[in-house]
DNA sequence: AAATTAGTTAAGCAAATACTTAACTATTGA
DNA sequence: TCAATAGTTAAGTATTTGCTTAACTAATTT
């Protein structure tokens, strides 16, 4: 087999770039697999595995239309990373300056 | 070569349970070695591997002192991964939620 | 029906990863 | 000085990864 089964899990899948560039895009909202796949210098299958591995760590969804295949950011399993790091932010930042920080970019 | 020279990205280095793992027991304080191998079922070896890759990505420091080689966190790199799913938040979270989060964790 | 379009799956390959054991370096203690 | 301790580096290996091209499936158009 060249690919594997179902490894599903998030730190591995956010650990190529490309995957991840995939996920910025994907904030604009759904796109067919040509569209996402058009700023890489990268086949088509490629792009196609890279969407298999974003879907078995749940980092997007699918819908088919015609014979287009939407693909949707799904952030939900971003929240375990954000979780993780999150635990380490006193280290880089102290407390009242997160809160300074939040209210500074939210007014 | 069984190794590679310098790779030094942030996401790679994550991407491993047993890196994160040392991370996570390094926020106890700066450890030698052979303490943070104790938790593992893996050689030493391996373990000075992975502390490898943590150096290159930057996310812990090196102190000798005698014979003993104490690590130490440096998560400043973790930062880049913070502001990375920071981006994601707004998708899973509604601003105001996050501030009542930290005012609830935080009183 | 035949050809085009959109995409996945299969097969193969080179490189990277995560381990292992063995050999090495350096510091300390007997 | 010799042995023990702390750790790294080297070498080898099995597995996984990220790509490729070729072959396939399915929907659409002509």
């Amino acid at each position: 087999m060249s690919r594997t089964a179902g490894s599903a899990d998030v730190f591995t899948a956010l650990a190529d770039p490309t995957r991840r560039a995939i996920l910025d895009l994907l904030r604009q909202g759904e796109q067919p697999v040509k569209q996402i796949a058009k700023p890489f210098q990268m086949s088509l299958p490629a792009i196609s595995q890279h969407l298999r591995v974003l879907c078995e760590a749940q980092l997007v969804t699918q819908r088919r239309e015609g014979r287009q295949r939407f693909y949707r950011l799904n952030p939900k399993p971003l929240k375990q990373v954000s979780d993780w790091v999150n635990h380490y932010e006193q280290f880089w930042k102290e407390k009242l300056d997160v809160l300074g920080n939040y209210l500074e970019d939210n007014p």
